[in-house]
DNA sequence: GCGCCTTTACTCGGATAAGTAATGTCCGAGTCTGTCAGG
DNA sequence: CCTGACAGACTCGGACATTACTTATCCGAGTAAAGGCGC
């Protein structure tokens, strides 16, 4: 799996916090973590196609979150990053096997299919399970001070 | 996930017909679904090192299981080809962070890293659930011609 | 006829290239903001 | 003093290198079997 799924969950995490309205640029996201900001941006850019956040331009622009953090899942980022397609890819080398036919869709025959698409199932269903509300809400007990220094970083002056 | 694995747990599947004590060799397998013989070697060998096959040199020799197909999970396959470390890596970004300390491991205390090692744990309870028994018994349920012409495709002559 | 040695062919095993995707970097298009001039 | 146009700077967005990894291939070491030779 790439590294930008981290840099995205965590990044969604930190915009969270972030003042309705306000917009947080990618090379301030960036410096959270002392991330290379035009690749991060590079990966900010595949969460606003996928409709997780959206983008303004211009000064004083940036990202913000296109929904309420209740509306947005691990699994949504996720997917944003990677793709939709699961890990596990069917070639239907059965096809080629004896007895393999043209016309028969082997991901949906094949057994080893059928195991590898329930666990991704299985997968999925456990990254769809927490939304970044649910994310926020433990941080934020955890470490109460978290909202607050967050949204500092995102008006204090870059350095 | 690497392409091998399809490879690897067909392959494993098929040797499950295999008369006890004899050896089939990589280009036998390879021919099931004209998959590149040299190739397929690479993956068996890692099959052998994890300890899943057991191999034999010269002639009449090849691949074998190396234990029971009870005793194979396909996690087990999957391990051997893609390796242990779960497809989530955590590199602990937050150590770079606010706050962020050198002395802690965030890949236990992340909840991102939490999060998606659930994730990864559900997966693998997937795949420990099945063993190469089962989906051999399955295949021989639904197809009951497989276990024979499979091993017929064993002693028949390569072309 | 029987046993031993040699040769032969076959197998795995690891070392070695080619192709592909992930990673990282750069520059241009668009846009908002702040400023300055004019009414 | 207010309004409007303009310049400037900041931001995203996509196009372009670089690196790592997957995929593919090749040749050598080892081994078991088969055949021939001697006893």
């Amino acid at each position: 799996m790439t590294e930008g799924v981290e840099w995205a969950l965590h990044s969604c995490l930190n915009l969270t916090w972030s003042e309705p309205g306000q917009a947080v640029s990618a090379a301030r996201l960036a410096a959270f973590y002392q991330l290379p900001t035009a690749y991060l941006n590079k990966q900010l850019q595949a969460l606003v196609r996928a409709g997780i956040l959206s983008s303004t331009s211009g000064p004083r622009g940036g990202f913000r979150l296109a929904r309420a953090a209740e509306a947005i899942t691990v699994l949504d980022v996720v997917v944003a990053i990677e793709g939709p397609e699961e890990a596990f890819r069917c070639e239907q080398i059965l096809r080629q096997g004896p007895g393999g036919r043209g016309d028969v869709d082997y991901r949906q025959v094949c057994l080893v299919s059928q195991t590898m698409r329930r666990a991704d199932l299985a997968w999925r269903r456990e990254l769809a399970g927490q939304t970044l509300a649910d994310l926020r809400a433990t941080v934020q007990q955890r470490y109460p001070d978290t909202p607050g220094n967050t949204r500092d970083r995102f008006t204090a002056p870059l350095t």
